[in-house]
DNA sequence: ATGATACTTGACTAATCGGTCAACAATTAT
DNA sequence: ATAATTGTTGACCGATTAGTCAAGTATCAT
């Protein structure tokens, strides 16, 4: 009971829309605010600081985005075509986000992460969960990959935070140089990265 | 002749330790002057602006840097030895700064270039020319090792560009993770991604 | 010494920031 | 209907922001 309102998701759209373009730093309360056509006071009606608005953002960006996920990394597709599914997609959201904003945008939750460090618990801890819950996709591909003797065997741990690294390296080159091409062939890059071998003759 | 002073380099001194500290945005003029210990019209009397100042503070910082990377890269090394070389000194200065500010801080040219985007052109093409001078002693490093026949043949713009994504995407991981761990085996990780080899059935 | 030059200082703006509040409006259970 | 609840509004606050400026100070060439 009490009176509706849709304030909420409208400043959650609002600071979406806007961490994808710029910096966390450089958006501010009242730039959501004016963009979501909502006053000041309503904004803190919902919530408690601009870091508490981001990670609801965030946890609702995700809710709409798991779904994507799952049909991607389907344990009924063999696991090398999951992996060249997610890249494809990655590339793919890439090529929209460019459409809509006009330059390569690269993973707001890769940006954020690295803008924020340490100095916002909240939004560290929700970035570092969301990354978690992507990476436990591709634990379960490669080990089906390693199954399969598509992947060499190995720590999985540490084969997909390497393959993650790879694939996010990739993507902030691409947002660096506003480059769309660079990560045309993602899918490609990264199949090979995971061809890698132990060297011959360790140390 | 007129009146002496280390105002400005005192100046970059601040704005270099703020900024591998905190974000580009985070950092206010104010902050860098409370540092330096410069009053404002000073801090004008040599900056045109904030982004003026990070321009020729990572000038600066390259300047003093480059020695190092001659070394590394020496062309008398055998080139996977380099690219060791530099993933451990990546490692070493990871851990020297780790005990100066007590947390992972990653690279402050990607954590710059990736909050900057494109908002700021000075930023982002200082971040660009810096990591492509970067670039061209992995570019060496690579040709070498090719030649020699311990990294497979092909482009090596392309090799490169992937090489330094996986590095950069590695340190950045170890930053959000705050993990110094991670990245300690940098060199071998590094060196198993440059014995990747090309997929045996392309589609 | 003196004048030109280069740097410093502190006080000053105007704009913007995050945040608060009391009064008001819409919705619903009763 | 009305009371309780929930959301909205616009004015307001103090702090901080980038940036300016005139007056003062140190340095050097002559």
């Amino acid at each position: 009971m009490g009176r509706t309102s849709n304030a909420d998701q409208r400043l959650m759209d609002a600071a979406l829309y806007l961490l994808w373009g710029e910096s966390y730093g450089s958006v501010t309360i009242d730039d959501i605010c004016k963009r979501a056509d909502v006053r000041k006071g309503s904004f803190y009606h919902f919530f408690g600081s601009k870091s508490d608005l981001a990670v609801r953002a965030l946890d609702r960006m995700w809710v709409e985005y798991k779904p994507q996920l799952d049909e991607m990394f389907a344990p009924s597709i063999p696991p090398m075509e999951r992996i060249r599914n997610t890249c494809n997609a990655t590339f793919a959201m890439q090529v929209e986000l460019h459409e809509k904003y006009g330059r390569v945008l690269g993973c707001v939750m890769c940006s954020l992460g690295s803008e924020i460090g340490n100095r916002d618990d909240a939004i560290r801890d929700k970035v570092r969960y969301l990354l978690d819950e992507v990476r436990s996709y591709w634990v379960t591909a490669i080990a089906d990959a390693q199954d399969a003797g598509l992947v060499e065997a190995g720590d999985v741990t540490c084969k997909v935070r390497c393959v993650m690294a790879f694939s996010e390296g990739l993507v902030a080159q691409a947002r660096l140089h506003n480059d769309l091409e660079r990560i045309s062939d993602l899918a490609d890059r990264v199949g090979e990265h995971l061809l890698a071998r132990q060297p011959v003759s360790a140390a």
